[in-house]
DNA sequence: TTGTAAGCGTTATCAT
DNA sequence: ATGATAACGCTTACAA
C-alpha cells in the first residue's frame, strides 16, 4: 500500500504563516465571514492562489457536523428507469450544493444490509433510499442516527421522521384492468420475475390478481428471468402453444421481448397480442409497435425525493408524503 | 436550519467509558487489532452493541488519511451506456470496500471543473473522470493533490500518474466504413450532435470524414438535437426528400429515431435506408429491426477502470492504458 | 495487554 | 479585526 493518497495536501497552516497570519483568519476568509480587512484578505487569496490550497472537506465535516453529502441506496443502476431517478437526484443536488454518495446493492437484502451500515458510518446528511429489501425497521435504523430519510416506493408508517415518495399505481392500474375485462375477450397474464420480484412488483400482482378475481375471470402468472434475451427465448416457445393474450409486463424491456416474440411467431399487435408495461420509460415511445405503458416520470420522483430531503435538512415542516401518480399512457399495443 | 443530522451520536468515548476501558482498546477492537483480551474484547462489543455504536467514517478518514471514496465524474446518468459504466463501477468498487462519490456535469465544462474541485475537496481516495469537457490539464489537477485518476475515453500524455482506458473505435470503424464504399453505393451521413459532440463523437467524426475523403466519396454530416423526439421529427421531414441512405448515429437511440422515420417513410430497411449506431447497447438487439452497431461492454469498461484504480491504490505497478475494442455487430439494419 | 497523549485539518468561542 | 485554543471522533506511537 503506498502511503495514502491524503498526505501532501497542503492545509490552513501552512496558508496561515504564507501570509502571515493565524489560522483564524483564513478560515474566516475561506468561509467569507465578515470582519476582515480588505488588505489581509487580499493577503491570505493571494497565499491560497500561490499554495494550491483547498481546504479538507474532511476536517470541516468533522468539525462542523455536516458533510453535504447525501447517500442513495439503489438496486442496480443498470436499469433505465433506476438512471432516470438517480439522474433527477443528482441534478437536484448538485443545485443545493449536495454531493452524492451512491450504494449499490444487487437485490441482496444483505447487501441492503450493508448499504444501511455504510450509509450510517460514512456520516451522510441526509439518505435517500429506493430498495425493495428493506424492511421499516431497517430504515429506522438510520433515522436512529439522526439522518434524515426519504423512502421511494416504500410506506414508512413512522412519518414524523421519514419523507415517502409512493407511485399511485393501484388506482391506474385496477381501473384499467378492470376496463379492459369488460371489452376485451383476452385472458390476461402477469409477467413477474423469478427472484426477486420485489415489493412494487408483488403490489401490482396483487392487484391484477385481485381484480381477477372480483371480475371472476381467468388470468395467469408467468415467471420470468430478469434478462431480456432469457424473456424473449421463453415466449418465443410460449407462443407456439398460445396464439393469444394480454401481457402484463414489469418494464419495457420484457414487454419489448414479448412483443418480439409474438411478433416473430407470426401474431399480430394488438389483435392476437397485447401488451403493457408497467414501469414505462422513453423507450416505450421508441420501441416500434409503441408499447402501451404505464408511464413513471423517474426523473421527477429522484427531483422530488431530493427536494423533500433538503426541505427536511431545512428543518422545513413539509407533507412528508407525496404520490407520484403514474399515467396510463395507450399506445400500439393495445386495442384502445 | 436544525442543528445538524450528526450531533448526538454515540462517540468512542461513551463506548469505552460503558465498557470500563481506555479508548484506545475500543479502537483495538473495532479494527480487529491484536493484543486484546478475549475478555475485554467481549465487554466493548457488548458496549458497542448496547449503545448501538457505529464508528464515524469521518474521524476515521481524517485519522488515516483514508476515506475508502472513489469520487466518479460522469455527465448526465440518463445514457445507458453512462449507466452501464456506473454500474460496472460500482459493483467491483463494491467488492473491493469502497463507497462511490458521484459527480454529474450535464455537459457544461464550467460544470465539469466544479465537479473537479468539489472532488478534491472531498478527499476522496481516488477519481473515475468520464467526461469529455475535461482537458489533460484539468485531470492533472486532481493528480497535484495525490490522488490517483482513472480517466475513461480521453487520452492523458502523462502516463506515470493518471490511467487511461480508450476505445478501439477507430479502426474498427474505418474498416467498416471502407468495406462499405468498396461494396455499397448508398451515401453515407454521420450524424452528430449540434451543442457539444463531444470528444469521442468528434473523433469519430473526423474518422468517419477522412475515410471518405481518402476514397474520394461523397458524404454528410447531420447535427442533430440530443432528444430522440426532435432526432425523429427531424428524419421524418428528411425523408420526405431523400429517400436513400447510410446513417452512422452516435447511439441507439438515434438509430431508432432514424429508422421509425424512414420505416413510417415507406422506406425498407436495409434495402433503402441502413443505419449504424456507434455505442451499441442491449437496445440494440431489443429494436425491430435490430441494430447494427459498434457494441462497447460499458460494463466492462466500469469494471476495468475501477480494477486499475484498485491497483494504483495498492501501489501496484500496472499497464496504465487499456484499450476497450468495439466490435462491429452486423444485424438487421446494414447489408451484411 | 492496556492506557496516555499527540495528531489529522478544520470551525468556533473566547480573549485581545 | 485578529489570534489562541478547545473541540470534532478517531488512529497510533509510545509508555506503563
Amino acid at each position: 500500500m503506498t502511503d495514502g493518497p491524503l498526505k501532501e495536501r497542503i492545509t490552513i497552516y501552512e496558508v496561515a504563516a504564507k501570509a502571515g497570519v493565524s489560522l483564524a483568519t483564513v478560515s474566516r476568509v475561506i468561509n467569507n465571514h465578515q470582519n476582515v480587512t480588505e488588505k489581509t484578505r487580499k493577503k491570505v487569496q493571494k497565499a491560497i492562489e500561490e499554495l494550491g490550497y483547498r481546504p479538507s472537506g474532511l476536517a470541516k465535516a468533522l468539525a462542523t457536523s455536516k458533510t453535504t453529502n447525501i447517500g442513495v441506496i439503489i438496486p442496480s443502476a443498470n436499469y433505465v428507469f433506476v438512471a432516470n431517478m438517480l439522474n433527477g437526484i443528482t441534478k437536484t443536488a448538485r443545485e443545493y450544493g449536495y454531493a452524492i454518495t451512491l450504494f449499490v446493492t444487487s437485490h441482496e437484502k444483505d447487501e441492503a444490509l450493508q448499504a444501511i451500515d455504510k450509509l450510517i458510518t460514512s456520516h451522510v446528511d441526509g439518505a435517500i433510499i429506493f430498495d425493495d429489501e428493506l424492511e421499516e425497521e431497517d430504515v429506522m435504523q438510520i433515522v436512529g442516527y439522526q439522518v434524515p430519510v426519504v423512502v421511494v416506493n416504500n410506506r414508512i408508517e413512522d412519518e414524523k421522521k421519514v419523507g415517502c415518495i409512493t407511485f399511485g399505481y393501484e388506482h391506474t392500474l385496477r381501473e384499467m384492468i378492470k376496463d379492459y375485462l369488460n371489452r376485451g375477450d383476452k385472458k390476461m397474464y402477469f409477467l413477474t420475475i423469478k427472484d426477486n420480484p420485489g415489493r412494487l412488483l408483488e403490489r401490482l400482482q396483487r392487484s391484477f390478481v385481485n381484480t381477477h378475481k372480483a371480475a371472476n375471470r381467468e388470468y395467469d402468472i408467468l415467471l420470468t428471468e430478469d434478462s431480456y434475451s432469457m424473456t424473449y427465448e421463453k415466449f418465443t416457445d410460449f407462443f407456439k402453444e398460445t396464439r393469444r393474450g394480454f401481457f402484463v409486463c414489469h418494464r419495457d424491456s420484457p414487454a419489448a421481448a414479448v412483443m418480439n416474440a409474438a411478433k416473430e411467431n407470426g401474431l399480430r399487435i394488438p389483435e392476437d397480442v397485447e401488451i403493457l408495461s408497467l414501469i414505462g420509460t422513453r423507450y416505450a415511445k421508441i420501441l416500434r409497435p409503441r408499447v402501451s405503458n404505464m408511464f413513471l416520470n423517474m426523473n421527477e420522483v429522484g427531483e422530488t425525493a431530493m427536494n423533500m430531503l433538503r426541505d427536511m435538512l431545512n428543518g422545513e415542516t413539509y407533507p412528508r408524503r407525496i404520490k407520484i401518480e403514474t399515467e396510463f399512457v395507450p399506445l400500439d399495443t393495445t386495442i384502445n
